[in-house]
DNA sequence: ACTATGCTGTACCAATCGGTACAAAACTGG
DNA sequence: CCAGTTTTGTACCGATTGGTACAGCATAGT
């Protein structure tokens, strides 16, 4: 009981980096086999609806991971900046210094989109959201605070783009280094 | 002989649109055949090595798009201001205001950016470097020149990827209007 | 030790993939 | 009107796609 459930969560990580470099469509059945090293039948007994259940799968884990690291300490932390130095030290973490590609950006570009829109519209919504509220608590207006925060969220998928185009991690941590300035000027503008 | 190229360079939007639509892999010569209207046997008489050659040939085009109406403008413009305003222009067109998303960004993220890697790679070291002379050349000094053309290249990317996650071309609006601003911030930061 | 359930590999399926071959059609220059 | 070339549609190819069926193995509960 208790081992399949891990059985299944374990697969997540092998899942999720399948998805990321091949997106959607183009993460095949059989390079999935390949790299989890389980057959078509262990992979439908636990994803008894394919492709779209282990790519469920995988954002969910995703909104989870956001929600621990990211969310609720932008959220819950007393100190504001501390929450939001949290976050940016969690985003350096998760996408691997820029080495690793956003999952939820790639299924946004194409018709992957339709497919998950909750999924991928909400991991959106809910960062720059909770990242102004944020803001807001650490002297933003909020107006200011609002615009600060789709930058930022904007500018770490676009580095992240940058950073992979011109296979030069280092461009993603110069823009993270001064994402974060601009969260700390309290003027704004 | 005329009617050749030009029909062959018809083909190109129509490509275009499709592969931003699906990337790389995900369009498929069916689909190509369907919006195309030509069937295959046109198709490999244009292009002869298919899709690949496709996928070429609309990169080309797109880069040369860039060329006259981004890079060009920004370089010799007698009032480096005027040449990023018509940068910023240029691209609320191309991408339609937000409703279109960025083909070498598509590229960029999945494993279509190995094939290509020389465009892909040059589309955005092209934009990031001319547009950093040109702020350079508008009072910047040399670090944050190069440093606020990067932050406008990726916040232009990010603001794609964000608007079309959220289906809100309006993000991209006013995303473009700030990065716009910051361009003439004249001691930056 | 026996049974029930969880898990796994393999064979198989129709559909679609990108690409090729080629003959008929359309057009062009003389 | 004819000859030569460009353009086109169709039939076909092997390979791969996501998904299903199912029999056999392992494991766990009693």
């Amino acid at each position: 009981m208790a081992g399949r459930i891990a059985a299944r969560g374990d697969l997540i990580p092998a899942l999720a980096e399948i998805f990321r470099e091949h997106g959607f469509a183009g993460a095949s059945l059989s390079e999935i086999t390949e790299r989890t090293g389980l057959g078509k039948g262990s992979l439908y007994h636990y994803f008894p609806d394919g492709k779209e259940e282990m790519a469920k799968a995988v954002l969910d884990d995703v909104a989870n991971w956001f929600e621990n690291n990211v969310f609720a300490p932008l959220r819950e932390s007393k100190d504001p900046a501390a929450g939001i130095d949290q976050m940016f030290r969690a985003v350096v973490s998760f996408f691997h210094s820029g080495r690793r590609v956003c999952l939820v950006g790639t299924f946004a570009l194409d018709e992957t989109r339709d497919r998950f829109a909750a999924e991928v519209r909400s991991y959106f919504t809910a960062w720059t959201e909770v990242l102004a509220a944020a803001l807001k608590r650490s002297g933003f207006d909020t107006k200011s605070a609002r615009e600060t925060a789709e930058d930022v969220v904007a500018g770490i998928q676009g580095a992240l783009v940058l950073a992979r185009a011109q296979n030069d991690p280092a461009l993603y941590m110069r823009a993270i280094k001064r994402l974060r300035q601009r969260t700390r000027i309290t003027g704004a503008g």
